[in-house]
DNA sequence: GTCTATAGGAAGATAGAC
DNA sequence: GTCTATCTTCCTATAGAC
């Protein structure tokens, strides 16, 4: 065996998913991901067969499952709808590294890739997150289509304070989305 | 000369961006480029001195030039302020095929290009986007700080309702952005 | 200004030693 | 399970005829 002990899948997967965060799934390179993960490309063979396709579906599906146990787990509890959502929060702000990392859910979904092997999973990973922001609203007292339209729009805004944090150069909308969102989500107001 | 009458520049341009839009800066290949212009690779090198690198920069700066005359100039324009938001709505929905199109300043804002030539382009055009939709606030009479979060507001949502509408596989959330759009910009209502 | 043909290199993927 | 070395394919870019 080699010189060190092998790293950890979970660990493995972290690093060839920041790649695939950073530059997307064309421009995600053997050759980085091997740097980024300090394998060889050979050894990533050995741990994805079918190479850098089952690399981005895997990393998909662990992002997935991050997501799952540290958000929508969260958002589905049992405490106050309020302190759901601002945990909820907090745990966006550390997947998203403050708004700094872009989304694999839309660095993967370029129509090249679209009619490939990721857009039903990126499908069903927006459809869970709407599903599970809809949670602590019909918990509040929300009717389910005014809970529905407003997880789509957090989604929405998620989705686009990242993209234009990107364009700016800053972090802030996406901070600003952040400490918006338990208010834009929670607050009674008259619409919509 | 060839068969036929050489193609419009104009026209080689929007049929570049519709590559570069689909698959973003990477995954365009030449092969791509050439086929969707029905050029030949040398002959895009003879329009395109400095490849694909130039093709982007001169589809990004068609696009600003798209926008700048069809959207920023409508909302900076004289008219009703509501009938320029509504007429900018219009525009967009066209710009971006009601929704079944991506943008163009995501797919070219990846990290890897971000500290390339496309960044400052792209930043700016983010911009003047955002200013010019302050302008019919403003002469409605908004404060500017409610003019110029709304207005950032309404190109999160623009950014974010496109990437969920991929997503999801559905325009639908785009085309509810574009109806709600001059309310959402020009509505009193009580914050923020 | 467009084409065919190809150089030159980088990409994804594999073979086989250790 | 990891490595070095290699194969094959694809891509960007260029040369040169028309």
């Amino acid at each position: 065996m080699g010189r060190r002990a092998a790293l950890d899948d979970a660990e493995i997967l972290e690093r060839l998913a920041r790649v695939f965060r950073d530059v997307g799934y064309e421009g995600a390179r053997l050759a980085m991901l091997a740097k980024a993960t300090g394998l060889q490309k050979a050894s990533l063979y050995h741990r994805f067969p079918a190479g850098k396709e089952q690399m981005a579906r895997d990393v998909l599906g662990a992002a997935g499952a991050w997501l799952e146990q540290n958000v929508l787990s969260v958002l589905r509890s049992d405490g106050n709808p309020i302190n759901r959502v601002q945990e909820a929060s907090k745990r966006l702000d550390e997947f998203y590294s403050g708004g700094r990392r872009a989304c694999l859910l839309n660095m993967l979904s370029s129509p090249r890739t679209a009619d490939g092997p990721f857009s039903e999973a990126i499908r069903l990973m927006f459809d869970a997150l709407i599903a599970a922001l809809c949670k602590p609203l019909i918990d509040q007292g929300f009717d389910r289509k005014v809970a529905r339209h407003r997880a789509e729009q957090a989604v929405i805004r998620l989705q686009g304070s990242l993209v234009v944090a990107r364009g700016l150069g800053t972090p802030r909308v996406f901070r600003e989305f952040l400490d918006d969102l338990p208010k834009f989500l929670l607050d009674k107001r008259s619409e919509e």
